[in-house]
DNA sequence: AGCACGCCGACT
DNA sequence: GTCGGCGTGCTC
């Protein structure tokens, strides 16, 4: 009998590949297990085993694998499942779904390692300079890696040279791997165990009486080892205010012995306070609602207004699932917006609480993910959307916070896949609970409510039955007209600042964009200096007093003098957070004020240092981008300012009107989340469109009906699904010409649900075109169906030369 | 994706 | 004539 196993390789290729193995092989192996396998002529990679069997596959002969990594599985046969359902549903490979769900420090590659050949005597005269190059660096490190060698002779193509010099028998190439995952190991020192008879420890004491020293540190360390504490050496030497060189001698001499604990990386060091919760009359009966919407539905939205405590609800529903000792995800859109979330969570259930996202390092990952799959520690996992992909055992309940956020879908790499949907499927696998909690749900959600797919719960009332904000639309239009604005500011604005810093309050306002000024305008030709590489202008910075690309970061010297006329008559145009913030600074000279964008959140713990200072209230006025509007819980913000909605409402795209609704809610929130009620300044040339008028007076369900309709009638989702496919090269012909086809060949079986192909708003980036078509299908057509169809044009279209190279990116349920 | 193979221009 | 450029095709 022959034996095979169909391996899933971190690559986007569509099969999985079937390798053989040893019968002592196949008895050790598991479904979920990690092999190396060889892979082409020279790689090694590391699979992950989907299925074991015994059929020999036809076209080819099965290479042997080269080794079995694992003694249990690494992936769980629910992940397994669950892979398979996200590469079909979101139309990619089972390799792209393996890289994105494990940490790298699992997949093990091989890499190319050159060394002399010792048993040969090399004969120099018959190396040519590149080679002689090598076997001189070879003689002065034993090792080299390829990227070491492409250094060293400063080319890309370096394999043909090694491998004439393996010809010539001048070195051997090997392929290493090497595990990735190194547990942290920590030192301590404790004082050797012969010492703890207290005779014994007299003897030592009157031995090191010329010692006084040492002698300190023994006294120390026995008043402090009655406390159990683990020492590091380091700190003992603190402790004793002595140096570290004291401490090595009393470890030398054997009096201190120096033992290893392996530990987390991330470690909670708080205590968790586990207060009970008591809820309000309003958050008792949302709770109970939830329960009883889980008997019938495995998913409830629930629906609460900013500040009507659904963290407490989630706490409690979350204490109800560990008491059965199973596991929680709580999803939510950013983790570094969340440390707020993440101390009140870990208040109550300490070290319960994991966090996992893309930021902690792959070590780090690596220990969450081990402890997830064995229970080991942590029943409660926090994380961004790639914690989905979590070895959970036994899963009991998924919550998803800020259930619209677009963060939830992944735009690159594949798969492209939407945490939130995802999260559904996966509770489906656990046969387990979903809760989607928003104040501005999603129009999916919401009409997946409306129509019984899920349960659905309202929370409507503020902690403390505060009232909502008061917002208030201000016509600039008028204003500018009228000469009642100083720079950006409407008198109306400027006053309301002034009341609330009267009052001693705190200040946010919001404008959604970054920089200076979006745009720098010649005032004699009309010119705006172009991204070179890209299709947008250039956008001023002032702190650099630069004009910078925000798509491929490409950045000149600001201009003096327009590039096309030689005009120094320029103007700058539009609003950036940078340009408030001056503005600012001459109208409130006597304030604090901070700014929060992309920008200035850069560094590891941008985010959280603006924070903690406007927390502190060392600022009072804070300036910032969409990021402010992310589940930040002030207590002392009077007034949030928008500076101008316009540019949100006038996206061109489908859920423009729902995000800017979504969005100025949001920030709107952020007003008065504590005793007294907020309020909101929104600056607007059109203070009648619909949509602020419902943002104005809190009107969610007018929104969503309009929306809804819309919806209806353009035939755009909840009411069909759409899956773009973008089209990519650097030649504007051969984009025009490939999508043209697929778009034809698509429109052969969908008709008229296929638009396109059009140019995307930013149509060429980093000098590559762009351009979408999008298939629309209703909801009573077949997905699967469609889904083969696609395929096959798809097939047809690679097979056609003359577009070969124009990449094209599927990208199903796009936000 | 990553790598080998294969076919063409610019150099010793 | 060769070296090295990129286009093409395959990977169990």
């Amino acid at each position: 009998m022959a034996y095979f196993i169909d391996v899933i390789v971190p690559l986007p290729l569509k099969n999985t590949f079937t390798y053989a193995l040893t019968t002592e092989e196949f008895a050790n192996i598991a479904e979920g297990m990690r092999v190396a396998v060889p892979f082409g002529k020279t790689k090694v990679y590391t699979g992950v085993v989907l299925a074991k069997h015994t059929t020999p596959p036809i076209k080819y002969e099965a290479k042997p694998i080269e080794e079995i990594l694992d003694s249990n599985p690494t992936v769980t046969s629910r992940q397994l499942k669950f892979w398979v359902w996200m590469a079909s549903y979101y139309m990619c490979s089972l390799g792209e779904v393996l890289k994105a769900s494990l940490p790298s420090a699992f997949l093990l590659e091989s890499e190319t390692v050159v060394e002399l050949n010792k048993a040969a005597n090399i004969d120099f005269s018959e190396l040519d300079d590149n080679e002689f190059l090598i076997v001189e660096a070879l003689q002065n490190q034993s090792l080299l890696r390829i990227q070491e060698i492409m250094q060293i002779l400063d080319k890309q193509r370096v394999l043909p040279i090694l491998n004439r010099l393996v010809d010539k028998q001048a070195v051997i190439i090997n392929q290493e791997i090497y595990e990735q995952y190194k547990p942290k190991v920590v030192s301590y020192v404790r004082l050797n165990a012969i010492y703890k008879q207290d005779d014994k420890l007299h003897d030592l004491l009157d031995e090191l009486s010329r010692a006084p020293k040492q002698r300190e540190v023994i006294f120390k360390l026995f008043e402090t080892s009655a406390s159990e504490k683990k020492l590091q050496a380091s700190d003992l030497a603190k402790l004793c205010n002595t140096s570290s060189s004291v401490i090595k001698s009393l470890v030398d001499k054997g009096i201190l012995e120096s033992y290893q604990i392996q530990e987390d990386r991330v470690q909670f060091e708080g205590e968790s306070t586990l207060k009970d919760i008591t809820f309000n009359a309003h958050q008792l009966k949302a709770y109970n609602s939830i329960q009883q919407s889980f008997e019938t539905n495995s998913v409830c939205l629930l629906h609460g207004v900013t500040s009507s405590g659904k963290t407490e609800i989630y706490i409690n529903l979350i204490k109800d699932v560990l008491a059965k000792g199973e596991q929680v995800l709580y999803l939510v859109p950013e983790i570094a917006l969340t440390t707020q979330l993440i101390t009140r969570l870990q208040s109550y259930f300490g070290e319960e609480v994991l966090i996992y996202h893309s930021k902690y390092s792959v070590n780090e990952r690596v220990e969450v993910y081990n402890h997830v799959k064995n229970k080991t520690k942590g029943k409660i996992v926090i994380g961004a959307r790639s914690s989905i992909f979590l070895p959970f055992q036994e899963l009991g309940l998924i919550i998803v916070d800020e259930e619209h956020e677009s963060t939830f879908k992944q735009y690159d790499p594949a798969p492209r896949y939407n945490a939130r949907d995802a999260a559904v499927v996966l509770a489906n696998l656990f046969k387990t609970k979903v809760l989607l909690g928003s104040a501005t749900p999603s129009i999916e959600s919401y009409y997946n409510a409306k129509h019984q797919k899920y349960g659905f719960v309202s929370l409507n009332k503020r902690f403390g039955d505060v009232l909502p904000p008061e917002i208030e639309l201000v016509n600039i239009k008028e204003k500018y007209k009228r000469k009642e604005m100083s720079g950006h500011f409407s008198d109306r604005l400027a006053e309301e600042i002034l009341n609330t810093l009267k009052q001693g309050e705190q200040v946010i306002l919001f404008q959604n964009r970054r920089g200076y000024s979006p745009y720098l305008e010649c005032l004699t030709c009309g010119e705006s200096p172009q991204c070179p590489n890209c299709d947008v202008s250039l956008t001023y910075h002032s702190y650099k007093n630069q004009l910078r690309c925000h798509y491929c970061g490409y950045h000149i010297a600001m201009q003096l003098e327009c590039m096309k006329c030689g005009s120094a008559d320029l103007t700058t145009k539009g609003l950036g957070t940078e340009q408030v913030e001056t503005e600012l600074k001459t109208l409130y000279p006597d304030h604090n004020i901070g700014r929060m964008d992309l920008d200035t959140t850069r560094g590891k713990h941008g985010y959280e240092k603006i924070i903690t200072a406007f927390e502190n209230e060392e600022i009072d006025i804070l300036v910032g981008t969409q990021m402010l509007s992310k589940g930040l819980d002030f207590r002392n913000v009077g007034l949030v300012g928008v500076m101008n909605a316009d540019s949100l409402l006038n996206f061109p795209d489908f859920r423009a009107h729902e995000r800017s609704f979504q969005m100025l809610q949001q920030v709107a929130g952020r007003a008065g989340r504590t005793k007294k009620r907020g309020r909101v300044l929104i600056q607007t040339y059109n203070p009648f469109h619909q949509i602020l008028q419902q943002v104005s007076t809190n009107d969610y369900v007018g929104m969503y009906k309009d929306q809804i309709e819309e919806r209806h009638q353009y035939k755009y989702p909840p009411l069909c699904r759409l899956i773009r496919f973008t089209f990519r090269n650097k030649d504007f012909n051969k984009v025009n010409e490939a999508s043209l086809w697929f778009a034809k060949s698509m429109a052969n079986t969908f008709k008229e649900h296929v638009l396109g192909p059009e140019f995307p708003p930013v149509s060429r980036i980093r000098n590559e075109y762009y351009k979408n078509v999008i298939l629309k299908i209703p909801k009573q057509q077949s997905l699967s169906k469609t889904k083969e169809v696609i395929d096959k044009i798809l097939k047809s279209y690679t097979a056609i030369g003359q577009y070969r190279g124009v990449r094209c990116v599927i990208n199903v349920d796009p936000y």
